[in-house]
DNA sequence: CGCTTGTCTAGGTCAACGTC
DNA sequence: GACGTTGACCTAGACAAGCG
């Protein structure tokens, strides 16, 4: 409907000049006339354009209305940018974007096309986060939805939870980075999880595990595990071993991006050389296109290995041992406890980018250990001798 | 060095495969 | 063609690197 614009007048006469105002036929009467509201109008590239300023009631006046109007005018000869309140409230509109939003632009941008666990991520998503956040913007998110989530997922373990939390974080600081939306105003706080696991063979079971690998009746499968037995190799990085990754002459396998991305090279010992070599004898022979030494169906690249479950039960294994991860444990404690090795040499072995990592097998150094239980029995002897005057120290050495 | 981000594996299920 | 074995796929969950 066309609102009828009356030109501003001056109390003294005259006009404001491209000051208009409309009076409102429903807000309150101000001063005995109806509330006005206040447009100007200015020309943008030759165009006219309308913005409206304000009403009466709200203390605007043709004076302000002026002000503001010669701002623009300024601004525009100056080849600055002018924005009306309108094209204001659609940006602010945009740059607080639903989390659906976000989360498509996060997967669509490059950085979310090449990340790795992009279809673990988007499952993620859909099934843990879309539903209770999906349309809801930044601005409107609490702590209260927060914990909606968690209470959603209270069947899953505190991982799994996390997992999904961290990647509405990551969405989130996102948008924050691209400016599709306002910064949280308070943490996303992570469930605590304590779930580190180290887990390794007795001596029997090792012995079972390697006679059952010995008669299984694809050999294929069971070199695989022997080479992650030997060499605490990666389940990952044993698929992705290529033919020409092995170098006989030089004993190097090279591993080509592995988890921590960066190339690294593993030497290779008697028996992992000899198994090598039956074993890309094996698949020339069965896949002769294929490059790898591992092939999966149709000699590419292997994806899984369920055969692995079986060799595990067949050994007697406990039900919680990992096949692959298990034996890479298995590995570095062994190495560990025969107090052969530094740690930095199984750090170095298992091809672990931090120290931190490699120090969970410190406990199985013997000799560490020995020296730093002794030198703690030490020390508290001669505390307790020290102090045996007081009344302090209650407890008696063995 | 702890928090944040990213990557890999486990385990269940089911279809494809190979063998007889 | 029946049947046991294996590989692929999917989601939950753990592990590891990056980073300030």
């Amino acid at each position: 409907m066309a609102t009828k614009y009356e030109r501003a007048k001056k109390k003294g006469g005259g006009y404001y000049t491209g000051v208009y105002y409309y009076e409102s036929k429903t807000r309150p009467r101000l001063h005995g006339h109806p509330d006005r509201c206040f447009v100007i109008s200015y020309k943008v590239d030759g165009k006219k354009r309308w913005e409206k300023i304000g009403w009466e009631s709200e203390g605007y006046t043709p004076q302000i209305a002026t002000e503001i109007r010669a701002k623009r005018i300024r601004a525009l000869r100056h080849g600055e940018e002018v924005k009306t309140s309108r094209e204001l409230r659609a940006e602010k509109r945009k740059t607080n974007r639903t989390l659906e939003e976000i989360k498509e632009a996060y997967f669509s941008s490059n950085k979310g096309q090449s990340i790795k666990g992009r279809k673990t991520d988007l499952n993620r998503w859909d099934k843990h986060l879309k539903p209770l956040v999906g349309a809801k913007r930044v601005s409107e998110l609490s702590p209260f939805d927060i914990e909606r989530i968690k209470k959603a997922m209270a069947d899953k373990k505190p991982a799994t939870i996390a997992n999904a939390l961290e990647l509405l974080r990551r969405i989130i600081n996102f948008g924050i980075k691209h400016g599709l939306c306002p910064s949280l105003k308070f943490t996303i706080e992570l469930p605590q999880k304590d779930n580190e696991v180290t887990e390794y063979l007795t001596e029997d079971e090792a012995r079972r595990l390697v006679e059952v690998l010995d008669s299984w009746p694809n050999q294929d499968v069971a070199r695989m595990v022997k080479l992650a037995m030997l060499t605490g190799m990666r389940r990952g990085e044993i698929f992705k071993l290529k033919i020409e990754d092995v170098d006989f002459t030089q004993g190097l396998i090279t591993l080509v991006d592995p988890k921590g991305g960066k190339t690294e090279h593993l030497p290779m010992s008697e028996p992992v050389r000899e198994l090598l070599r039956d074993q890309i004898a094996w698949a020339k022979e069965r896949y002769p296109e294929t490059q790898f030494v591992f092939p999966g169906r149709g000699g590419g690249q292997r994806v899984d290995c369920s055969a692995v479950e079986r060799i595990k039960e067949a050994a007697g294994l406990p039900k919680s041992f990992r096949p692959f991860h298990g034996l890479r444990h298995h590995f570095a404690v062994t190495l560990a406890s025969s107090g052969n090795f530094t740690l930095d040499m199984i750090g170095e072995l298992l091809t672990h980018k931090d120290t931190k990592v490699t120090r969970r097998y410190a406990k199985f150094l013997p000799e560490a250990k020995k020296k730093a239980a002794e030198e703690a029995a030490r020390l508290i002897s001669e505390n307790v001798d020290s102090s045996s005057t007081g009344k302090v120290v209650t407890f008696k050495l063995r």
